[in-house]
DNA sequence: ACTGTACCCTGTAGGC
DNA sequence: TGCCTACAGGGTACAG
């Protein structure tokens, strides 16, 4: 599920919760997801107090107070689970179960405000890593990352200087977290559509001969941002038999104007086209062939 | 160095 | 009802 947008909904979910609370529970349920876990994983945590919640690209980054930073990232199927009191609030997937779902609670964090924070993953790609304040940027995970769309650095200079003489096609580009850290396959396709560019066009085509950015790579920045920054503000995306648990998150699906929309007309004004499903790596992309080029 | 493919895992939807 | 296949928002490991 989780793409730039609902990584950090999650992270807006846990933030009020985790911040300034001291773990006083780790219940590792399982010795690996996608990686196993860090040896004493529960014990290099417990007693800590949470010093931030963030997030880079699609990761979550929780630095605690003694300088341990855990990073977790919750793959295609994670999410958190708030329990406190007598509410229940969920952050995440809900492609599979919406109801309980114990067999695939991998992780329970018991907070001492009596807050339970579980992650649950039923197809283990998520995973979860121990670093430090002072390491965990040069974390191989991190090291090579690409730059925050949302932040200063993306730029079409910057765009154009990273496809210079790929010939990849412009959405696996868009797709390689070495170059925009956070996007994924829904809004690497809702951003091209946006810009009218082709998801099949050659990555190479944002850079001129001299390196300096083609007027698609000054198109497609905003469109990157624009996508993104609603999604977010819609509180997210989700697909299948999502249901709202705290009534503010998670719309953004319905404002896909061509993932998962196979067959219908373009939503362009002016153009006449129809969104085709195609697949790319491995992966579907959706786009209009007559105003995309 | 690049580029493309196979693969990790489970659950769900749809065809028969 | 069951069986089978294809597919799902992630990233990595390798082969060429």
């Amino acid at each position: 599920m989780p793409e730039l947008p609902e990584v950090e909904i999650v992270r807006r979910g846990l933030e009020p919760v985790m911040l300034g609370q001291r773990l006083i529970g780790v219940d590792q349920r399982r010795a690996d997801l996608r990686f196993p876990f860090p040896e004493d994983f529960p014990a290099r945590l417990m007693g800590r107090t949470i010093a931030s919640v963030s997030r880079r690209a699609k990761y979550l980054v929780i630095t605690l107070c003694d300088g341990t930073v855990l990073i977790m990232h919750l793959g295609m199927s994670g999410r958190f689970t708030i329990e406190h009191g007598t509410q229940t609030i969920a952050f995440g997937d809900y492609v599979y179960n919406t109801g309980a779902d114990a067999k695939h609670d991998h992780v329970v964090f018991t907070l001492a405000n009596g807050a339970r924070i579980v992650y649950n993953d039923p197809r283990r790609f998520g995973f979860m890593v121990l670093s430090t304040v002072g390491e965990w940027t040069a974390h191989p995970l991190f090291a090579d990352l690409g730059v925050e769309p949302l932040g200063n650095e993306l730029s079409a200079t910057y765009l154009a200087r990273k496809a210079q003489g790929k010939r990849s096609d412009l959405k696996s580009f868009l797709l390689d977290q070495r170059v925009v850290a956070g996007l994924g396959n829904i809004y690497v396709s809702e951003a091209l559509h946006q810009a009218a560019l082709s998801p099949r066009r050659v990555a190479g085509s944002l850079s001129r001969a001299d390196g300096a950015p083609t007027l698609r790579a000054e198109r497609l920045v905003p469109e990157i941002r624009k996508v993104l920054r609603a999604a977010i503000d819609a509180g997210g995306s989700s697909l299948k038999d999502y249901r709202q648990t705290d009534g503010s998150s998670g719309g953004f699906q319905n404002e896909f104007a061509v993932y998962g929309r196979d067959g219908e007309p373009c939503q362009r004004p002016g153009c006449t086209g129809t969104i085709h499903r195609t697949v790319q790596a491995q992966r579907a992309t959706y786009a209009c062939g007559n105003c995309q080029r």
